[in-house]
DNA sequence: TAGATTGTTAATCGATTAACAATC
DNA sequence: TAGATTGTTAATCGATTAACAATC
């Protein structure tokens, strides 16, 4: 109903909005404005207005917006009012830490399996998971009807690994290896790579 | 020199382009095009000449960009002609998987040294380097001249930990505790939050 | 030369901001 | 009521794309 032609950019800045929202929460705040917002954000006032009813009206006018309230619209449209099982491929450094993170299931995420195709690393324990085989991912990831996978493992091996996820029905992808994936058009992925972010700045040094 | 008005839109490109040619320049390829790049990129190609047009020209008609001199010519750009000593501040999961990361070195970062304030941490061996205090940290960071910080402590002390490092002389910050930051103008900072990511995408999940 | 592709200008598109009536 | 702040419209700003002369 008028829905899927909100801009990416505006959902991107839900999450945004979420955590400090849930940030405030923790502080015992009840009640905020679209400038405290802004100001918390470094975004303008405005933005935060527009960005909001592009979804619904959430603010009383003269008061604001009631925190919790808010928080809890945010979580519905963005589909965080479930937790989400996550699966991670690459039990290397970055696998370990992801698995072990424990900032995933207060904000929608579960980590319910790790997968390697490392003999040595298959059946240990990693961040109290048992490493599976990659050999086992398609069925596993069917079978529990995971959509969601972080992806770890070596930039050479990022697009076969991909392609074994989105045939198991994997819907959207966080990609740690440095390379552009391809994807069906119903897939989504997003990108880490800190280097990128390094350099990004470097450009401002001296 | 007409310099500093370049969209940080566009500097935030060239790294992505700098990965692709390097990785083209593995392929053993000469020569690319707009055109090409723009594809493995998922950008247009108008968009990529008009990115570079910024900095100078660096292209020949009709034949397109020479990969190794385009590379070099935009790692100029970013200031990563030479390699950038950076500190990782936070000796946890994420602070030892990029005290470990093997990506940074020829990207144009060197991890130089890492810092936590757990006693049980200082003087243990994270990634191959001794753990030292966060209170060495300022005479540290000052002394070696450190311009780069990376930090992964928990968001409870990472404004605290921020001020430290500007104080020491870091002027960019790539931060993972999932929190706003305040620095001062000339002090850039650089965001990672991987369930950013994965909130932005279950919007589209049903 | 003919074909290809750049660098750049002008046109289009989309995102942000300013402003304000509505109203709590 | 008076003050504050929303939701929304119109104005502004900036980024992307299309098109093409220049030229390798």
């Amino acid at each position: 109903m008028g829905n899927e032609m909100i801009p990416d950019i505006v959902v991107g800045r839900l999450p945004l909005y979420l955590r400090t929202l849930q940030l405030m929460s923790a502080e015992g705040r009840q009640v905020t404005s679209s400038q405290e917002l802004g100001e918390r954000l470094g975004i303008s006032a405005a933005q935060i207005r527009k960005d909001l009813s592009q979804f619904g009206e959430f603010g009383k006018q003269g008061t604001g917006y009631h925190i919790d309230y808010l928080a809890n619209q945010i979580k519905k449209i963005l589909h965080l009012n479930k937790s989400w099982d996550v699966v991670v491929v690459g039990a290397g450094d970055v696998g370990h830490a992801l698995s072990r993170y424990q900032g995933f299931s207060n904000r929608g995420f579960t980590v319910s399996m790790v997968f390697d195709n490392d003999p040595a690393k298959i059946g240990q324990k990693v961040g109290g998971f048992i490493v599976e085989s990659i050999a086992e991912l398609p069925e596993l990831v069917e079978k529990a009807q995971i959509k969601v996978a972080m992806l770890a493992v070596p930039a050479a091996q990022a697009q076969q690994v991909t392609d074994m996820l989105v045939k198991a029905g994997v819907k959207a992808i966080l990609n740690y290896a440095p390379i552009n994936l391809l994807v069906p058009q119903d897939v989504k992925v997003q990108y880490i790579d800190p280097v990128l972010h390094l350099q990004r700045m470097s450009y401002y040094l001296e």
